[in-house]
DNA sequence: GATCTCACG
DNA sequence: ACGTACGTGAGATCG
């Protein structure tokens, strides 16, 4: 005998949503997606296979409009309509099943009962056939039989009903669950049965009748009132039963071999739990994770062996270090449409001859260009660069490709691993280059119909890609450092340390390291017993802005701070510096593309975005950079991020100040002060500049207080007069804060996407976070992609009239060129035209030149 | 390795 | 009542 779990899948998702949609939240996957329902149907479909063990099972929902609805306007009216959060969750569970191995049956215009009905009369046809229905909607007892039996779900448990238990419950035969709901009704499905009778006169009058129709037929022998409501309400009551009557003959054209239990796709379900982050479930699967960890490869020592199928190649070269200006080969990979190749690093400069006029793909491109321009191998421009088109798309990539191919189960060792290593498990290098270089050409068309359909191939395509050799050309041209002047700043901020200390420990009356927060609060605080200010995890607030206002407390916060800012200016700007300094006498930072969550670049090893220049004397670290030809020439965007909350927002009056090229800050103060602009005072106009760039943040009347030392009351007045005066400001605002609730993601003019989690977060804080990130990604974000497209041009441009000027740096707004002579007036007008015309917006772009003999004066 | 501090836009 | 401005990198301390 073949048994066949018959489960109702609609009901069980029913079930599971309700058991906990109650209590208000519901729980949620990370990025918001609700998993409540599918979190409980899982747990009972895993129930189901332990405790059946079945054979044959399908599952059945409702899809579309059914039947009786059609046929009958008023069936399941009033129920509430399914919720959106559990809709949302419909699909998926499909899916499971189909990982799972079950079969799903759904056919429109029938209700998961119909289709669990006919599967059920296969049953009770076939010999060879015994059914199990599982649900917790009592109408399917109507199916029972000798052969069909119902797990009926309770709240906890089940009731298991055949023929003989159904009976001894209800006195009447299964089939009869029909007649009793043509009497009694059924609120839950609004079918009306006969109104007045209940449950306990329904199965009366059935015990006593056997049937609907044998109740009609002896009518006249019912007694009293019943016999009344029987007789007024005869039509509904028939047609009750023809609502109740579960339809047997779906037209599903199936067999039960068709439904029998396959073996899991354990990685589809795997995959399946990891985006829902059933991380107790996936536990179980530990063991099991089917994983990659193979792959057919030949390992070449002649180039000539290679033999390349179609255009496209992919290319993958592993480094012995994250830094690429120092670093070595450790191998190359390099696959095309069918085949592998593992080639160790001699090869290089052959296998890049070798696809030169291939279509290639990569993953970090710009460290690819490095290497073979260290080599002194010819570039080659690839086609697709893997690393750019994930961090777009947002996945997780820390530069590091294993984190792409570890998501989709591919053991590969992580970077960190290998270095650690010392990249000895040579096998297993070679072997993880080619999954990589694979898994890179595999991938391609999936990432880039990901960006179309993004609508960020434009951005891919025309932007980052190019900027990619631009960064290239500029971190390989480096920029110089003065090792003796460096030495001097040194030394210079070496004797002030000496001095600053001796104070501090005489009018501390100790030795201590001022360099610790705590002991420094230790002393300042209890041993000093200066006005204790705000509390850090460990102990006292010791920052700047702590201690610049106990400024006149006492004589040695003056000393602190001093010390402090020349410490800073030895431990990071001169030592440091040096010693990132190449045997070229050169820097070469590394711009990360494909770091930061707005767009914007990051520079590392040295960071050369955050070089001093606010204090006068880290400001003088800037004359140790100089130019490897004549000039430094600064380009800045002026207000750039301010235009563009003009652009987007469209707030007539700042497009308006910004056409007439008025001093933003200056009108501002003069708007919120209620005065002449020429009434304007210094702490007016930083006032009004500190409220603007608290707009562009997000910020709060405490924050802005905090930040101008007046009360969070004084500084919400602030905050809300610029709203009043700039109202389409304020309706930006709200409305990036509601569409990004709506969607779950901010986009940038140029498309560029940052999905925002923390707006689902149950968290106050980190949901306000999610908005202020929701506020300033447009602007900070719009601000990169302006730039980084002025850069392509400019460098196209500088390409096309032979310019040999480089550009060296880029600090979020501003541009370095590192200029001939000969050249300035051309670069000038270069890249001062090509950053102010980059893009029409609503305002003018203007850029600002400064130039000079080194970084001090080029400002 | 987390924390604090501070450099930049 | 909560805790308080966006985006970065890096050095020093301390457990």
């Amino acid at each position: 005998m073949k048994r066949v779990i018959l489960v109702d899948g609609n009901n069980l998702m029913f079930r599971s949503y309700y058991a906990t949609a109650y209590s208000g939240s519901i729980m949620r996957n990370s990025k918001g997606f609700p998993t409540n329902a599918l979190y409980g149907f899982i747990s009972m479909i895993n129930k189901i296979i332990n405790e059946e063990k079945p054979e044959y099972i399908a599952v059945a929902f409702d899809v579309g409009i059914n039947f009786r609805k059609q046929k009958y306007d008023f069936y399941k009216e009033g129920r509430q309509t399914t919720p959106d959060e559990l809709k949302m969750q419909m699909p998926i569970a499909r899916k499971i099943l189909d990982a799972m191995g079950i079969k799903y049956l759904e056919l429109e215009p029938y209700e998961a009962d119909d289709i669990i009905g006919t599967l059920a009369k296969m049953a009770d046809l076939d010999p060879e056939y015994d059914a199990t229905i599982i649900s917790s909607d009592r109408d399917l007892l109507q199916l029972i039989s000798p052969v069909v039996d119902v797990k009926l779900l309770k709240q906890s448990g089940y009731i298991k009903y055949n023929p003989e238990t159904f009976f001894q419950d209800y006195g009447i035969e299964p089939i009869k669950i029909i007649d009793l709901k043509a009497l009694a009704g059924d609120s839950s499905d609004n079918i009306p049965g006969v109104k007045g009778i209940g449950e306990k006169t329904a199965l009366k009058l059935l015990q006593e009748h056997h049937s609907l129709e044998g109740i009609y037929d002896d009518i006249e022998s019912i007694k009293g009132k019943v016999q009344e409501k029987l007789i007024q309400d005869k039509e509904n009551a028939f047609m009750s039963k023809d609502i109740a009557t579960i339809y047997r003959e779906v037209p599903l054209n199936i067999t039960f071999e068709e439904i029998k239990y396959q073996k899991e796709n354990t990685n589809a379900l795997i995959d399946i739990y990891e985006d829902l982050e059933f991380y107790s479930l996936l536990k179980n699967f530990e063991k099991a994770k089917a994983v990659v960890d193979d792959i057919d490869y030949q390992e070449i020592n002649n180039i000539q062996d290679i033999k390349l199928i179609g255009d496209e190649v992919s290319i993958y070269v592993e480094l012995d270090n994250e830094n690429y200006h120092k670093a070595n080969v450790i191998g190359i990979a390099l696959s095309d449409k069918e085949n592998n190749y593992y080639l160790n690093k001699e090869l290089l400069k052959e296998v890049i001859t070798l696809i030169r006029d291939k279509v290639i793909y990569t993953y970090n491109a710009k460290a690819l260009d490095i290497i073979l321009r260290r080599n002194n191998i010819e570039q080659i421009k690839v086609n697709y660069d893997l690393m750019i088109g994930a961090y777009l798309t947002n996945a997780f990539i820390k530069d590091d490709i294993a984190f792409l191919l570890h998501q989709e189960r591919i053991d590969v060792e992580f970077f960190e691993e290998m270095q650690k290593n010392n990249f000895s498990n040579v096998a297993k290098i070679k072997k993880d280059l080619v999954l990589k270089s694979r898994f890179i050409y595999d991938t391609r068309d999936t990432y880039i119909n990901e960006l179309k359909k993004e609508e960020m191939y434009e951005l891919f395509r025309n932007i980052e890609l190019p900027l990619t050799y631009v960064l290239a050309d500029m971190e390989y041209f480096g920029v110089k450092i003065d090792s003796e002047r460096i030495l001097k700043i040194q030394e210079e901020a070496q004797v002030k340390l000496d001095i600053l200390s001796h104070e501090i420990y005489n009018m501390a009356g100790l030795e201590f390291n001022i360099q610790s927060p705590k002991q420094l609060g230790e002393v300042l605080f209890n041993r000093l017993g200066i006005a204790k200010g705000k509390k850090t995890q460990k102990g006292y607030k010791t920052d700047a802005q702590t201690l610049q206002k106990l400024r006149n407390r006492h004589p040695i916060i003056e000393k602190i701070l001093d010390y402090r800012n020349y410490s800073k200016i030895l431990s990071t700007y001169t030592t440091s510096l040096e010693n990132a300094k190449f045997s070229d006498g050169k820097i070469h930072t590394i711009f990360k593309q494909t770091l930061t969550r707005t767009g914007r670049l990051s520079s590392v090893e040295p960071n050369l975005q955050n070089i001093p220049i606010r204090g006068e004397e880290g400001r003088k670290v800037r004359k140790a950079f100089l130019p490897t030809y004549d000039y430094f020439l600064s380009i800045d965007y002026s207000q750039i991020e301010l235009r563009i909350l003009a652009h987007i927002s469209q707030s007539p009056e700042l497009i308006e100040a910004f056409r007439r090229d008025q001093d933003i800050h200056t009108k501002v103060a003069a708007d919120i002060y209620g005065v002449e602009e020429k009434d304007v005072t210094k702490l007016m106009r930083s006032t009004a500049k500190a409220v603007i760039f608290g707009i562009v943040y997000g910020i709060s009347g405490f924050g802005l207080g905090e930040n101008l030392n007046i009360t969070p009351k004084e500084a919400q007045k602030f905050i809300e007069k610029y709203y009043e005066l700039y109202p389409g400001v304020k309706r930006y605002m709200d409305n990036i804060i509601k569409e990004a609730y709506d969607t779950g993601v901010v986009r940038t003019l140029f498309n560029r996407k940052r999905t925002i989690e923390e707006l689902n977060n149950k968290n106050y804080m980190i949901r306000s976070s999610g908005e202020r990130i929701a506020l300033n990604t447009p602007i900070q974000g719009t601000s990169a992609d302006i730039i980084k497209k002025a850069m392509v041009l400019v460098y196209e441009e500088f390409q096309k009239q032979n310019i040999q000027s480089k550009m060296v740096l880029q600090i979020h707004d501003e541009l370095v060129i590192d200029c001939l002579a000969s050249e300035v007036d051309k670069v000038r007008e270069i890249v001062k035209n090509v950053m102010e015309n980059v893009i029409k917006l609503s305002v003018p772009l203007k850029a600002g030149i400064a130039m000079g003999k080194d970084l001090y004066e080029a400002k």
